[in-house]
DNA sequence: CCGGATCCGAATCGATACTG
DNA sequence: CAGTATCGATTCGGATCCGG
C-alpha cells in the first residue's frame, strides 16, 4: 500500500507533497529564483544527486515545479504559482528555526539562497516603513549580498564575483550605506537574541565599513520583536 | 556521519527537529491539547507504534514536548513553549494544504484534532469581528465539534459521547445557532472553492438544522479571501 | 486498556561511480 | 551540464509481545 498518512486534512495533504526529506529546502532555493540542476546541487551540498533528481520529479508531478528553458541560462527549474504559495510556509518555518538554532557546527555552510531567505524571513516591513531607505552589503562565508531596504519592501541580490544570472553589472546605483562582514552568529540577530542597536557581539559582525552607526538600524530591521528574557546575558 | 542537512539556516534547523516523517502531525494534535500515547495513536491511525514512540522521544530531547502527569487523566504528552511556537507553522502549512487537497480518498479519516486545527487555520478573525457571536455544531464522520465564534476569537471543543478529558458536561451554555452535518467536501470551503453564502454543494454540507440562513456566515468565517478564478465552475 | 518494546521485511536514503 | 545506476546503511511499516 502507498506510503500515505491516511488523513483528510490540510496539514497531511501538504506533507504528502513537500514532507519528504530535502523537498522544502529545494523549494527554499527556488523561492529565490529559477535554478539549474547544478545550482541546486551546489546550494544543497549534502544532497545525494539521485535524491535531488527524484525530488524534482515528484515536485513536478505535484505541479509545484516546472522545467523551463531560459535564453542565456539553459535548462532551469522554477516554481509554479502553487509552488510559490509555499513562501509563507518556508518563511514561517525559518522564523521558528532561528530560535531553535544552536551553536553553529563548523562544517555547516551558509549559501546565498539560504541567507536570502533568512533575510526575507527576519524582515520587518513595519520597521522598515519608519526608517529611511538603506542599502547594505552583507558578506558571510563566501556569500556576498546587496540588500535594499525601502519603505515599500525588501530586495536582496547576490553580488559575487560570478554573476551568471544576469549579464549586466550590479554596480549600478549608489554604494552601500553600510558594509557588514558577519560570522555565523548573525543568526542570533534573526533570532532576536541581540538587542537592536547593541554593540557587535562575538562572531556576529566581524567588521563593518561605511556608516557604522547604521548597525542598529540593520538589527532593528531584521530581528523579531524583542522579549527581554531572550537577550544574551552579556547584553542584558 | 549524522544524517544532517549541513546548513546553518533557519529552515534546515527547523527541519532537523520536526522534518522527520509524522513529527508535524504529532505536533498538530498536541497543539489542540495534551494527549496520551493512546490518544495520539488513535488520532494517527496509520502511524506505527514504534515510530510514534521514537518521535515522542526525539521531540522531548529537542525540548518541544514534555511528559506530564495530569490528575484525572494519567500520563500525557504536552507541548513546551518552544513546541507551541510551531502553531504558526502548522496553521500556515494547513492553509496551503487545503488548496492542494484533491478528491478525498474514501479510506482517509477525519479526526477531531485534525478538524479542529483545520478550523483554526481557516478562521478569519477580521471577518468574525464584523459578525454577531455564533455557536455552531459541526459533525463530520464520527467527529462532533462545538464551535464558538466571537468577536474576540475562536473556540473549538469536542462534543462526543465520550468525554474523558473533562468530567463536566459541555451541554452548558446556549444550544448551537446552526447544526451542520458535513461531508469530506467541507474542505472545499476552507480552500476557498465554495462561494461564501452559496448554496450547499455536493458532499459539503449533507444536512443542517437550526437557523439554516447562517450557513453563509459559516463559510464566510472559515474560508480564505475568495479569488474568482478559484470558484467551482458550477458556482461561477 | 495503557504505554510502550521488539522483531523483521520493505522501502527509502546516502555515497559513489558512471554516462550522454 | 544533467542527470542514471548501483549498492550498502538506515529508516519505516506492520505485527506481535509484554509488564503494569
Amino acid at each position: 500500500m502507498a506510503r500515505t498518512y491516511g488523513q483528510h486534512c490540510g496539514v497531511s495533504a501538504a506533507l504528502e507533497l513537500v514532507g519528504e526529506r530535502w523537498a522544502l529546502l529545494i523549494i527554499r532555493d527556488l523561492l529565490v529564483g529559477p535554478r539549474r540542476y547544478t545550482d541546486l546541487k551546489q546550494g544543497l551540498p549534502r544532497i545525494p544527486t539521485n535524491i535531488l533528481s527524484a525530488r524534482l520529479k515528484e515536485l513536478q508531478e505535484a505541479g509545484l515545479v516546472r522545467r523551463a528553458h531560459l535564453a542565456h541560462c539553459g535548462l532551469v527549474y522554477e516554481l509554479t504559482d502553487t509552488g510559490h504559495g509555499l513562501e509563507d510556509v518556508v518563511l514561517t518555518l525559518g522564523r521558528w528555526g532561528f530560535a531553535a538554532m544552536d551553536e553553529p557546527d563548523p562544517a555547516d555552510v551558509v549559501t546565498a539562497d539560504s541567507l536570502t531567505i533568512a533575510l526575507r524571513a527576519a524582515f520587518r516591513p513595519e520597521v522598515a516603513a519608519t526608517l529611511p531607505a538603506t542599502r547594505y552589503r552583507l558578506r558571510l562565508d563566501g556569500v556576498d549580498l546587496l540588500i535594499d531596504v525601502a519603505a515599500d519592501g525588501l530586495r536582496v541580490r547576490p553580488l559575487g564575483a560570478l554573476r551568471p544570472v544576469d549579464g549586466r553589472t550590479d554596480a549600478a546605483g549608489p554604494p552601500p550605506d553600510l558594509e557588514l562582514v558577519a560570522g555565523p552568529g548573525l543568526f542570533q540577530v534573526f533570532a532576536g537574541r541581540v538587542r537592536p542597536g547593541g554593540a557587535p557581539v562575538d562572531g556576529v559582525v566581524v567588521a563593518a565599513g561605511g556608516d557604522v552607526a547604521l548597525l542598529g538600524r540593520f538589527t532593528a530591521t531584521f530581528s523579531p520583536p524583542v522579549r527581554d528574557e531572550d537577550l544574551l546575558p552579556t547584553l542584558a
